[in-house]
DNA sequence: GATCTCATGTAATCAGTTACATGATTTC
DNA sequence: GAAATCATGTAACTGATTACATGAGATC
């Protein structure tokens, strides 16, 4: 199942943080461009995505500024490998970086506004939509519900170097479940007559 | 009180939706760049947020595709106004874009980030950045709520034309409650001991 | 024969931010 | 006298997206 995570809130705000989140993936464990490229399709990038073209550029930028360091590794048959590793410098950063507040973030939605655009627009349509949302945020949650179970059967004897996954795992789930409710309120406001699934 | 919405979810990915902000806003009332980014700063900006100089900017392209129109308004002592109208090509766009889905947006959280960075950073910092959050979310649900008790004190008995933005100020009342809820989650697993607030 | 995986990038474009610019009127 | 409100923008920059490029090996 390849299901990339999402959320009915996007916002934004707090630019620059890809060159972190690579450097608590490297910390996690050494990795190529390509590695992480993947790593952000699943895992970390079910709450921070990005493109293997954006990940390169940033690299090459951490290396430039000292917190990574890369070894070439030859392959046959396939082009070289750069391995790439966390210096102490890149670890001061990521340090430094937690020990800073991470400003909350806008909120900003897409669908938000749709919904304003009721008096204005589709209203038969935009109520399709919704349950189409709603569908999305079910599988979502399944999934995640899913991988909770599968990684973290016992939450309450966590590993400690485990806490922070399962927290940020826990997050997607609360979101999903508050997207779900919120698609629920909307369509018994639209809909009210088909009180149906 | 000038209070901006947030969340702990950051998400983007649907872009180009401000022209789309726009013109909801402007179908519901008419108005120059300089209104347009003040009713950013509120309402519609908890969930949208522009600067005048992005809003300028848009309007002219907006201008040049034929959604809108604008009538100058000279003033005394002031520069003239630029009042801006919705056209008919404006009122089709905004009906053609209710009518397509709305993708479901990438989740994206910096603090998610920082979560899974609990191992390699500093753990007392993030916590207080969790107590922090957590005062900001409680402001915001208050806020929220003060908006919904005083416009709309029945929200069973809604015109038609308010259920939008009624809809839309609950689901950001959801999020801010989901955000807040995840804090003591997290403040549970962290900081057991203090079971305070 | 087509597509997927591995592995690296460059180039063009775009939405949005930050900084800068102007100038009268009103409020503290 | 300083700051806020009204009202419009331009310029420089940046994070990120989309499109393009290459090339071998493995799977369908």
């Amino acid at each position: 199942m390849h299901l990339v995570a999402q959320h009915p809130f996007a916002y934004y705000g707090a630019l620059m943080a890809l060159e972190h989140a690579i450097l608590v993936s490297l910390a996690e464990k050494s990795a190529t461009g390509y590695d992480l490229a993947r790593r952000f399709d699943a895992s970390i990038g079910y709450f921070w995505q990005a493109s293997h073209q954006q990940i390169y550029k940033v690299l090459g930028r951490m290396e430039r500024a000292g917190w990574v360091e890369f070894e070439t590794v030859p392959q046959d048959g396939r082009p070289d490998k750069k391995v790439y590793v966390l210096t102490s410098a890149g670890r001061d950063e990521l340090g430094a970086w937690t020990s800073k507040a991470t400003p909350v973030e806008y909120l900003r939605s897409e669908f938000a506004v749709k919904l304003r655009a009721l008096p204005f627009g589709n209203a038969t349509a935009i109520v399709e939509d919704v349950r189409t949302r709603r569908r999305v945020h079910e599988e979502r949650l399944a999934y995640y519900a899913e991988s909770a179970a599968r990684f973290y059967p016992d939450p309450d004897a966590l590993r400690p170097d485990q806490m922070g996954a399962w927290l940020v795992l826990r997050g997607g789930m609360l979101a999903e479940e508050t997207a779900l409710a919120w698609c629920d309120e909307i369509l018994q406001r639209l809909a009210p007559e088909e009180t149906d699934r």
